[in-house]
RNA sequence: GGGCGGUUAGCUCAGCGGUAGAGCACUACGUUGACAUCGUAGUGGCCACUGGUUCGAUCCCAGUACCGCCCA
């Protein structure tokens, strides 16, 4: 056997994919002790629409750490895998085929018919990021595929499962609890998908906009025939007088002029002095033709900011969540002017017939009720497109002189001659604008029926659990978050005017009375002789993915899966989604199954751009995983990945940390291909390989105390989700001490009495190292683990080590480290004064204590060779010496006649400088008597301790120097 | 406006009571039995600012400035 120059990735990784995939190897169980304790993690869904992104790359790369290093030591793990069916983006996906096709819109087909078209299309490309994840080399039980449609009515073969049994039990469950109800309420449309949203899918940006001022005439008073008039009083912060009229208008500043027609009254502050005089006056909206101009109350309400614009609010109660507020508060009627479309409604009474009606509700004459068949919306601007109405509305205004205007000055430039011009006042500035984060269009508020959960009643479980502790979020400035929003949650809308999704279990009879159950069968028995329709909506996407942890799991059947793997351990996910899912998931859980879904969830950052800049596809930085796995391989990226995943930080990503993790991939590869090269795998003896050695030389003690140090440290990383840690600790063990010194160590103990021991230890810490670094870095290690040895087992299911402390010789260690910065410090000297690097010099020992002397003579040959010198000689120092000390001992190194004794002055002069800096301030500590008073005693032995070493290593150096000085 | 973070070497970040570390980058040297996807040595920091607590503060507390993110 010998190895190539580097790992190739790209045929190996699939090469051995296919491997563990024959042998079964990520199945539930597989590698399991028995009696074992079980380790669980649920994927979170990808959507079936999805295809691997860097995030996902990230998230499902930490997730397969914890599964691999938890299988490899004997436990019971399940990492559970699926998607979820993402309503409105697969909807949207399957609308487009159908229109690139040529196919007619989904409004022409049957719903069954389109729906068969979705699944279609899932069981066609909706496995492309399963495929993905394989490449990144996730661990996933594939053969436990979920999906959050499974089972539904009208899925095809390989659909089967239980989700959607799962999904209409709790909504039952759930509906008879009471926890949830129909209502119509003001809701979040998107009028391109024509559906309601959460609050969540609705993304605020900040847009440029205008704000609109226009007054509002008082009513005419009968008894006088006359317009009412106020004093109108403004006063600076002292309370003068700053401005004071006679008004007969209220000005009213908005930036949504199309829904005045709407609007249900005018509101002030109730410690609004400057309307106080017209509070429960009724004033004329300035639009529409003037035979059916409309009277509106003037109230009073705490929503209104007086310092903002006018001080006064028009109150459109169906079309602005604030405005609703109010309206509920003071019985103003809800007047709804838009469609499903976002266009003007053209439905309903005429629109001379509703302006008689409102006004009647205005004047009190009326009961507002039922206002739903009031379309206020003027004949000729029905079905017009919300902003071709808002421009008819703004210029009608204007041209009435009912907007407030300012006098803009023109002065001609030739003539000289001043041109007066009254303007309206349009304040352009930025708006927050609702958007659907599916469609991009601008989300109505609109009044319409909905099915919600009332969260209110399950959220407090959820919040106990995490106070209590039973799941522990981290890091842990994210449990604010999630109190935050839980202590202050809305009630959820749940349906969706879609067709992909569950469709709600309801059925409504002729005079619309509500029957919830599992089956028509059922509510059919709920409603003896009655006909029933079933609610057309479906449920939203998140209702479903509320339910992953349980639902995948087999749950309502009492599978051994449940019963084995629930609750899960740990969820990794992204802080994007704390209240999407993970508040969700915990709500839902403890309802229905009265327990917490998992018991730790670890919140990862947002992987950026390398200069930190959120990846969009708008911006062009998008970095593709897949990319990065065709260039580099999924190890490097998996370790790149691991080793920015700091707790509470964001990754900045670039090919060229990609690229750097690449070379300690061909680092490790090409240490192992020196030891092959020296026959360290060569045909051990029977029963040796795997066995831990118990070598007696110094230098192969101590690599195998590192060995177990890096264990430890490995293990309590990842015990505390500090990937970071686990990553780099791991690179400074592999780099920094078996390549940098026991691979260099070792090789002049190849010819040596020590030979059999050193390949043996050698042998066992290359194994140790792929078998630790295996989590992050699955295919290298798996083939290096089959190219070192006769194995029985693949890596994925090797054994993780249990060592520690025991490992650690405390002696080798403290020997070695003398070895060491003996070397460093003879390597330093020489590169200071110039020494070529070829020159092999004579090592004289001026001074040494025992300690030293026996650390010297156990190591002569490994120093000789690291050092470049010739075997250590006693001597004086003496003219063309240059000094270097280690502790417990002072050497010299003659360099020739040549030596430069100003360089080397120099040299020892700058070391001497460091360490009397360091000295002094130590001193300075010791002999503040406060410090001695108060400090700990362990302490101050310790700083006196260092003190002594360091004036020792003082003197020695201003011995050298002096003598330098003397030749 | 409310909340949550961040500010440490040129860059990316660790550290979080005992006077600062890593990787990358940079400079010089170098093909010594695996690795030039490499090796050796080095340069580089008033740890954002101002106060406080403490024998001692990059670290704890309060405030300020600037930069992010989330929610209004």
């Amino acid at each position: 056997m010998s190895m190539d120059k580097t790992f190739d990735a790209a045929s190996a990784e699939a090469r051995i994919a296919a491997a563990w995939e024959a042998a079964d190897a990520f199945a539930a169980g597989a590698n399991a002790r028995a009696g074992a304790p079980a380790f669980s993690i649920v994927i979170p869904p990808p959507n079936v629409t999805g295809s691997l992104h860097i995030g996902h790359a990230l998230n499902n790369t930490l997730q397969d750490i914890l599964v691999r290093w938890h299988r490899m030591q004997g436990h019971d793990v399940l990492w559970q895998p699926g998607q979820d069916h993402a309503g409105i983006a697969t909807q949207m996906v399957v609308e487009r085929k159908l229109a690139a096709e040529g196919k007619p819109p989904r409004r022409e087909w049957d719903r069954k018919d389109f729906t068969d078209e979705i699944w279609k299309w899932k069981q066609e490309s909706g496995g492309t990021i399963m495929g993905q994840l394989k490449r990144l080399g996730a661990s996933l039980d594939w053969s436990r595929n979920a999906f959050t449609m499974s089972g539904a009515p009208g899925s095809p073969p390989g659909e089967e499962g239980n989700f959607h049994d799962a999904v209409i039990r709790v909504f039952v469950d759930m509906y008879d609890k009471g926890l949830i109800y129909r209502g119509k309420r003001l809701v979040n449309w998107d009028p391109h998908f024509e559906t309601a949203i959460s609050d969540l899918e609705v993304e605020n940006r900040e847009v440029p906009g205008h704000m609109w001022h226009f007054k509002y005439p008082l009513a005419v008073n009968p008894d006088t025939g006359e317009r009412e008039t106020y004093d109108y009083v403004e006063r600076d912060a002292d309370g003068n007088v700053t401005l004071r009229e006679t008004r007969d208008y209220i000005s009213i500043a908005t930036t949504r002029p199309e829904t005045m027609l709407g609007d249900g009254a005018v509101a002030v502050h109730p410690s609004d002095a400057r309307y106080a005089p017209i509070v429960g006056k009724l004033c004329e909206i300035p639009v529409g033709p003037k035979e059916h101009r409309r009277l509106i109350p003037i109230i009073a309400d705490e929503y209104p900011d007086p310092d903002f614009g006018s001080g006064a609010v028009k109150i459109t109660g169906a079309h602005d969540f604030n405005d609703y507020g109010v309206a509920q508060r003071n019985g103003i009627p809800l007047y709804t002017l838009l469609d499903s479309k976002g266009a003007m409604r053209s439905d309903g009474l005429s629109s001379e017939e509703s302006a008689r009606l409102a006004g009647e509700i205005a004047r009190g004459e009326r009961e507002p009720g039922d206002v739903g068949q009031i379309n206020l919306v003027p004949d000729d601007m029905r079905g017009l497109d919300r902003y071709e109405a808002r421009k008819r509305v703004v210029a009608d205004i204007t041209a009435e002189r009912l907007a407030v205007t300012y006098l803009h000055k023109e002065i001609d430039r030739e003539t000289g001659a001043e041109h007066l011009e009254l303007r309206p006042l349009v304040d352009a500035k930025p708006i927050m604008q609702p958007f659907g984060d599916r469609s991009g269009v601008v989300i109505e508020p609109m009044l319409t029926d909905q099915w919600f959960v009332d969260t209110p009643k399950i959220v407090q479980p959820a919040i106990d659990a995490v106070r209590d502790g039973r799941t522990r979020i981290m890091p842990e400035q994210h449990e604010k978050v999630y109190f935050h929003w839980l202590e202050n949650i809305e009630p959820w809308t749940i349906s969706r005017q879609l067709w992909w999704g569950h469709q709600i279990p309801v059925w409504y009879d002729e005079d619309g009375n509500q029957f919830c159950a599992v089956s028509e069968a059922e509510a059919q028995a709920l409603a003896p002789g009655r006909t029933l329709t079933r609610d057309p909506d479906v449920l939203d996407t998140w209702f479903s993915s509320g339910l992953w942890p349980i639902g995948t799991l087999g749950w309502p059947e009492d599978t051994p899966e449940l019963r084995r793997y629930f609750p899960t351990d740990t969820l990794v996910t992204g802080f994007d989604i704390i209240f999407f899912w993970v508040a969700r998931m915990m709500m839902m859980q403890l309802a229905v199954v009265g327990e917490v879904p998992f018991r730790n969830v670890y919140v990862h950052g947002l992987v950026r751009d390398e200069k930190g800049a959120k990846m969009s596809k708008s911006k062009g930085n998008v970095i593709d995983p897949l990319d990065l796995i065709d260039q580099f391989g999924a190890d490097p990226l998996r370790f790149t990945l691991t080793s920015m995943a700091a707790m509470g930080r964001d990754p900045k990503l670039g090919p060229k940390h990609v690229e750097a993790n690449r070379n300690f991939v061909t680092k490790i590869w090409n240490a192992t291909r020196f030891a092959e090269m020296n026959g360290v795998f060569a045909a051990p003896a029977p029963g040796q390989a795997g066995v831990r050695p118990q070598p007696q030389h110094t230098v192969n003690r101590w690599i195998m105390g590192e060995t177990a140090r890096a264990r430890l440290a490995l293990d309590e990383a990842l015990a505390a989700y500090r990937f970071n840690d686990a990553a780099q600790g791991m690179y400074g063990f592999v780099w920094g001490k078996l390549c940098d010194w026991y691979v260099e160590f070792a090789k002049p103990l190849f010819d040596g009495e020590h030979a059999g021991e050193t390949r043996a230890t050698m042998a066992w810490v290359i194994e140790q190292a792929i078998t630790m670094l295996h989590p992050i870095m699955p295919f290298v290690t798996e083939e290096i683990w089959a190219l070192t040895g006769e194995r029985d087992k693949m890596l994925v299911h090797g054994d993780w080590p249990g060592y520690g402390a025991e490992l650690i010789d405390e002696h080798a260690d403290r020997q070695m480290n003398w070895v060491i910065g003996l070397i460093e410090g003879v390597r330093s000297a020489r590169a200071q004064m110039g020494v070529p690097a070829g020159a092999k010099l004579d090592l004289v020992v001026v001074q040494a204590d025992d300690a030293a002397r026996a650390a010297l003579a156990a190591n002569g040959p490994l120093v000789e060779r690291l050092a470049r010198v010739n075997p250590a000689r006693d001597g004086e120092a003496g003219r063309g010496m240059i000094s270097v000390a280690a502790p417990g001992a002072s050497f010299a190194l003659p360099i020739g006649d040549v030596i430069d004794a100003a360089a080397e002055t120099t040299r020892l002069e700058k070391a001497l400088a460091r360490t009397e800096k360091d000295a002094s301030g130590l001193r300075g500590r010791l002999s503040n008597p406060k410090f001695a008073r108060n400090a700990d005693p362990e302490v101050i032995e310790e700083t006196r301790a260092k003190l002594a070493e360091l004036d020792e290593d003082a003197a020695r150096t201003r011995g050298a120097l002096e003598q330098l000085r003397s030749l």
